[in-house]
RNA sequence: GGGACUGUAGUUCAAUUGGUUAGAGCACCGCCCUGUCACGGCGGAAGUUGCGGGUUCGAGCCCCGUCAGUCCCGCCA
């Protein structure tokens, strides 16, 4: 019996003979014995090629090199020497081969080592440029097999026990209400008009809803042209979902349950429920950020009050104007953070200062409960003050307080990257912690300075809370965030249904009926034909990959990913087209593209 | 658009303050040994120091420009 196992050869296949295809990994010959590593996508399997069995096959053996695509029949046996090697694929069982076909050479000098122990660095640009063998390698090929665990369990959760239904949505299509730079696409049959390229499938997935697909999902690609960062990538995958006739917490609900279906199939991680919650309120007050990192503390404190009077003028300047003081205690950060380091050219005034803030104060804690800081401060608190302020932040000796003062948002948004930065320089993240949270009753509205009028955070669709409607300004909205160890993995909300209250909320981000019409009218009329109450969410499938797969880099849980710069190393994307290509598509450019790299040329 | 870091053999790295003929591991080639598994031994080949210019008696190293990659800010859910 000649069985075939490609790829999946296990100690319970001992004694049967095997067909196995694959890459020769590594050849040694030792005693005259020679040895082959084969490696498909499972991993790597030892064939030994015995001559006193198969002289052929031993000839054969005898001429390879680490360079062929081979077809290997053998034996599988298990392995005579009982000194396994854990740490290598091969060790357990080995195949004693009886034929060797050589189905395809293989250059003999590789760019790098597709064999290389884990630890070998490789130069990114190269890893990119031959991306194909860098898949071949076991650390990429583990996260692409994780990447395709995940979306299977994905769909048996949605299909199997949700009942939900894929619906694929146009990649050529309007601009959606996103926010972010469009990629366009010039049509040929309709001179002079573009399509852009989905942000996310949004408004199509809203319409499936009144169309009565009332639990619709789609692995989606989604196409956004800002610029890139180590998680953040021009195109990426959205599992898209949206229902109908379900409440914010039957939402919620249901994606815990998909979550931790994942962690549970993919991960063998049983997570705790629920989930906690955060209101965006509670997670700007406690951290200063929507997307807290809660596996460690460092939580922020509001002073506002105890500094209101203060003769400070920093402190009681900023709150007059407005603005808040809050603080970052830092158990520790006396021995750990310098004076350098906080005043100004040190690295922590700097993330102070890249924020927006002014400056960087700090009271340091001695052992006497006195403390140091700078004389402004000190001869401006009364010790009453002094004694509350260090109750508040459960300040112990050897603390060290970080001020921020200002407004809000800015002194937020110090004290979170100061918080992030100091987790992480006194390892005060624990590996191996599993921490998800809901986000939930974020504003409708945030104030765009530079537009002078109110912007919707999350899109314009979102429904307020039925308990904000008499002053939508300031009204909160029926959204969530899922957020996983510090990154935001999903996001969603309950939509607009009533046309009447989607007036209101155009009005409020000040566009015009109009304007509304002509930007989304086929959606606004759509809801004239008996809207179902709905919401939905949608997650980052790259970045959640990226997050289990224990990698800091979206790149490693994409097979072809873009640079910073938004090229294709592989087939160097994009590139110029000849003008008869564009003279097609009505485009005229007097912008000739150099090619990369041109300087490079004699 | 801005800031920082990096670029040396196929690859990963080294090269004192600017100073002889730019070295090592792995890979590659040859020979030997060996049920080996990061095998071992002996030998060999392999370099426009990303590219262009400048300073200098002399540049991998200093300066200017440029190309590429990474991280970050701005931007972006």
């Amino acid at each position: 019996m000649r069985t075939h196992y490609c790829g999946h050869v296990r100690s319970e296949h001992i004694g049967k003979t095997v067909t196995l295809f694959g890459w020769v990994d590594r050849r040694r010959d030792h005693g005259g014995v020679i040895f082959l590593d084969l490696r498909d996508r499972s991993g790597v399997v030892q064939i030994v090629s015995d001559p006193e069995r198969t002289p052929e096959s031993y000839q054969q053996a005898g001429d390879l090199r680490n360079e062929y695509v081979v077809k290997i029949t053998g034996r599988v046996t298990r392995r005579p020497d009982d000194s396994l090697n854990p740490r290598l694929a091969t060790g357990e069982i080995e195949i004693y081969a009886d034929e060797i076909e050589l189905l395809n050479a293989v250059r003999k000098q590789l760019p790098f080592q597709v064999s290389a122990a884990e630890a070998d660095p490789v130069r990114e640009e190269l890893r990119l440029k031959y991306r194909y063998l860098d898949l071949r390698r076991e650390r990429m090929s583990r996260n692409l097999q994780l990447r395709h665990q995940v979306v299977k369990a994905i769909r048996r959760y949605l299909e199997d026990a949700q009942g939900f239904m894929e619906v694929e949505t146009p990649i050529l299509t309007r601009s959606t209400p996103e926010g972010a730079r469009d990629y366009l696409v010039p049509s040929r049959a309709n001179p002079g008009e573009w399509f852009a390229l989905p942000q996310s499938p949004q408004l199509f997935k809203q319409l499936l809803m009144v169309s009565g697909f009332d639990r619709y999902y789609q692995i989606a690609r989604c196409f956004r042209d800002e610029d890139l960062r180590a998680d953040r990538q021009p195109e990426f995958t959205q599992l898209d979902m949206e229902m109908s006739f379900m409440s914010q917490e039957e939402i919620l609900q249901l994606n815990e349950d998909l979550v931790c279906h994942i962690f549970q199939t993919v991960q063998g991680i049983e997570l705790p429920r629920p989930f906690p919650r955060l209101t965006y309120q509670e997670a700007m007050d406690r951290y200063g950020c929507d997307k807290p990192d809660t596996r460690y503390g460092l939580e922020l404190v509001d002073v506002s009050d105890l500094m209101k009077d203060s003769g400070f003028k920093v402190f009681s300047g900023a709150i007059a104007s407005g603005g808040i003081v809050k603080i970052l205690p830092i158990p520790g950060g006396n021995d750990a953070i310098s004076n350098v380091r906080i005043k100004p050219g040190g690295d922590l005034f700097n993330i102070a200062t890249d924020a927006g803030a002014k400056g960087l104060a700090y009271i340091r804690v001695r052992e006497n409960g006195e403390i140091d800081t700078i004389g402004a401060i000190k001869d401006n608190l009364t010790s009453e003050q002094t004694q509350e302020l260090l109750t508040r932040t459960g300040s112990q000796p050897g603390h060290l307080l970080l001020f921020g003062a200002g407004p809000g948002d800015i002194v937020n948004k110090t004290l979170d990257r100061l918080r992030q930065s100091v987790a992480r320089e006194l390892n005060l993240i624990p590996p191996d912690k599993n921490n998800l949270l809901w986000v939930v009753d974020f504003p409708m509205f945030e104030w765009n300075p530079d537009e002078k009028r109110l912007e919707a955070l999350h899109h314009p669709f979102t429904a307020p809370h039925p308990d904000d409607r008499a002053d939508l300004k300031t009204a909160r909205a029926q959204a969530y965030d899922l957020v996983y160890n510090g990154f935001e993995i999903g996001g969603g909300s309950l939509r607009i249904y009533q046309p009447d209250l989607q007036a209101q909320v155009f009005e409020t981000i000040g566009l015009s009926t109009e304007e509304a019409y002509d930007k989304f009218g086929f959606l606004l009329e759509a809801f004239e034909y008996g809207t179902p109450p709905h919401g939905g969410i949608a997650y980052g499938l790259d970045r959640l990959v990226m997050l289990l797969a224990g990698e800091e880099s979206i790149r490693d849980a994409i097979a072809f990913p873009k640079t910073q710069q938004a090229r294709c190393l592989l087939t160097n994307a994009p590139s110029g087209v000849d003008g008869k290509q564009l003279k097609e598509l009505y485009v005229t450019s007097t912008y000739k593209p150099k090619a990369p790299g041109q300087a490079d040329a004699k």
